[in-house]
DNA sequence: CGGGGAGTTGATAGGTATCAATGCAAGTGG
DNA sequence: CCACTTGCATTGATACCTATCAACTCCCCG
């Protein structure tokens, strides 16, 4: 797509709730539940009714679970009766196509639901695969269910999910040029963990070098050699996955196609 | 996007009911309530409850409107309580970038609802614009949260909305070339027209080349080239906006992107 | 020490945008 | 009813972005 102006950033909306600093240095630990919950998206689930500010909340069965790099969290077809939220590290989606190839569809980071659009058929429809050491925190789906509460936040995040999933996002995304999309993504996940509470210029990119090509539509070699680019100029500094956003202005302004960068 | 093999096809998934051979032919008169209901989409929102088989039907108000081509049906941001369905002919839907540049997101033929993706935050998320005289049937989103039996069916339709445009389908559409593109077009409106009890291999196109370009992220000079192509290869015939499919298993391979056509 | 995956960098080929010219049909005003 | 206008569609020539192929490095892990 070699639009040279163009393209709108209605961007990328912020959805999250939660970090990861350290994506795989964190203690390897059985896990004990309840931690970490500050800032997680699906609060509300766990934690419905009676919220009044002070008294101490009433929470679900939540059950917490470590993965390690490439473990399987659940795949493709497999029913869904759980709600799954990224309590620490980070979750990549990805389905096969017809001729086995895979397809990066994207990265749910620390604080945010995976799996959340396909609950209504209550079978996934992509694989998640933890790309680091990861903790989840899954609900039943039953018990989230029971509670009105419940059900009004679950139909809230299901609606913020749409959104930010919806037909604009595609086609905007569809007449990107490979700097606008790589740029588009690097501000995406910037916004994530500022709403997350976290650095919104330091984060761990949690998504290989060739994930992110797939994920993009584009070469992981062109992936290279954007970074490279996007680091002479001034806009970013990355090493390994570690990213570090230094002018991110300039860097939304590409992926506006502002510039014809 | 010069991917030369590849390609999923989770498929645009056929989500109506209803519509619309003569799209720009039909009496321009004032309209009479509750015609042409017996294919459309929301059915369940209009005639709520106590659907037993024979019973007539309890009907909420529904006020019909005709629209002339290029006729707004509403505008981006504007606020939004009516829940709309396309009773004959089709509307588009756009937005505008940053740099004033329009992007059509999509069409919606006759029987599916319009702009259902931003009813729960009743403001409009773009314009929609009718492609030719068109009918359209507004039910007041009040009356639809009155009934929980419409509450239930307006879930189901925003489920289904959310399937049709889920994160796979971006992605998916990501990587086609053009040719996979415009043929997944195409197959994508057979699908939807037949769903709508018509006709799966003639029907009207409703955009113009340009719209259909920008809609797939591609020059109208490349549609126009493909629509040749497509037509000297026998996939389908088209002239002016009418479309004929004459092989719509191979244009469905096309679109799968077997065979690097 | 060897092997393999991930990342980088260079050279080339190919798909599509872009520019430009022409044709065609519908609408408009005389 | 006919010139004029205007938008849409088609077709050709060329430029450019990015995929692809290939070689190399680095690092982790056995």
């Amino acid at each position: 797509m070699y639009h040279s102006k163009s393209i709108l950033s209605e961007n990328f909306s912020a959805t999250t709730k939660e970090n990861q600093e350290q994506m795989s240095e964190l203690s390897p630990n059985p896990i004990k539940g309840g931690s970490n919950c500050a800032f997680c998206q699906a609060v509300a689930l766990c934690q419905p009714q009676s919220i009044s500010a002070s008294s101490p909340p009433h929470r679900l069965e939540a059950k917490q679970r470590l993965l390690k790099r490439g473990q399987v969290l659940f795949k493709q077809g497999q029913p869904q009766d759980l709600l799954t939220v990224v309590c620490t590290g980070a979750i990549k989606s990805r389905i096969y196509n017809r001729n086995g190839e895979e397809r990066v569809l994207g990265v749910t980071i620390t604080g945010e639901a995976v799996g959340l659009d396909s609950l209504s058929k209550r079978k996934y429809a992509y694989d998640a695969i933890a790309t680091g050491e990861t903790i989840v925190c899954e609900i039943g789906y039953q018990d989230v269910q029971s509670g009105s509460a419940s059900q009004a936040a679950l139909y809230k995040m299901l609606m913020a999910q749409m959104a930010h999933n919806n037909k604009i996002l595609n086609s905007v995304m569809g007449r990107k040029n490979a700097a606008e999309r790589l740029a588009a993504l690097m501000c995406n996940l910037s916004a994530r963990f500022e709403a997350s509470g976290y650095s919104a210029t330091e984060f761990n990119l949690g998504l290989s070098r060739s994930d992110i090509a797939n994920c993009l539509g584009l070469a992981k070699e062109t992936i290279s050699r954007l970074l490279t680019r996007f680091s002479k100029d001034g806009l970013l500094a990355v090493n390994a996955k570690r990213a570090r956003i230094i002018n991110l202005t300039a860097l939304q302004a590409v992926a506006d196609g502002a510039g014809n960068y």
